[in-house]
DNA sequence: TCAAGGATCCGCT
DNA sequence: GCGGATCCTTGAA
């Protein structure tokens, strides 16, 4: 929850920089959290999760998208704060940019594959609608899921185990300048762990900033049919 | 070595 | 609103 309103920072070698309030997270806690990565204990992959606080965990889902975390409990516990959304402040043509390289990338491969199994089918168009669609978006929305946060400000494998915490980093977190608009956290249960039993399926813990126009409130009840 | 499935996003219906 | 893409990680053999 203290991750709310922060701001997430990428300085690149070039100078360019890139800042945004995160708004939506989602919280896995130790080796009992049945949704957790560390439910199987310490792997190659979730190493970083038993290791110090304050150090970038980043991991690839569904074959395709690279997700920040922030491991937070004290060395030998894992536990790590997943950021699902982040709502611009600074560099938003950069992430733009870089969202841009992401999805056009993506979309040449499929373009690729699709060409092998029914015909042709030019990559300058795949491109095209691409780059259409990402420069329509809002600024609001450059980083509004976990796999545009990474695409958006250029977070890979490769920054695992950065520490976030270091001020001289090129990946960090800082705290919410003194005179932010101060967050409404709204909680719901996490997203995409329906593998979970109960009743970590069902805990509330996923926390948004309902005041950013990045995401959208939380649903608070299931209406009944009929 | 193998087979299964995933802390997502996008295009198409 | 549904299903495909895509490849890495995992436990089991």
């Amino acid at each position: 929850v203290a991750l709310i309103g922060a701001r997430l920072i990428r300085e690149s070698p070039d100078g360019t920089r890139r800042g945004g309030r995160i708004v939506e997270v989602e919280a896995y806690i130790g080796v009992a959290d049945l949704a957790s990565h560390a439910r199987f204990g310490r792997t190659a992959r979730n190493a970083v999760m038993f290791g110090p606080p304050g150090i970038a965990y980043v991991y690839l889902v569904y074959g395709m998208y690279d997700c920040l975390n922030v491991v937070t409990e004290p060395e030998g516990r894992p536990a790590a704060i997943l950021i699902r959304a982040v709502e611009p402040v600074a560099g938003s043509e950069a992430m733009r940019a870089a969202r841009r390289d992401a999805a056009v990338a993506r979309a040449v491969r499929r373009s690729a594959t699709r060409r092998l199994e029914r015909g042709a089918l030019a990559d300058d168009a795949a491109r095209d609608a691409v780059v259409r669609r990402i420069d329509g978006l809002p600024v609001a929305r450059l980083a509004a899921g976990p796999g545009l946060v990474s695409d958006g400000f250029g977070i890979t494998r490769a920054d695992s185990g950065l520490d976030l915490l270091d001020p001289a980093s090129g990946l960090r977190i800082e705290p919410a300048p003194p005179d932010d608009r101060p967050p409404i956290i709204e909680t719901g249960p996490r997203v995409g762990i329906a593998y979970a039993p109960e009743p970590w399926r069902s805990l509330p813990w996923r926390f948004v900033d309902v005041t950013s126009p990045t995401v959208a409130p939380l649903r608070r009840a299931v209406p009944t049919p009929g």
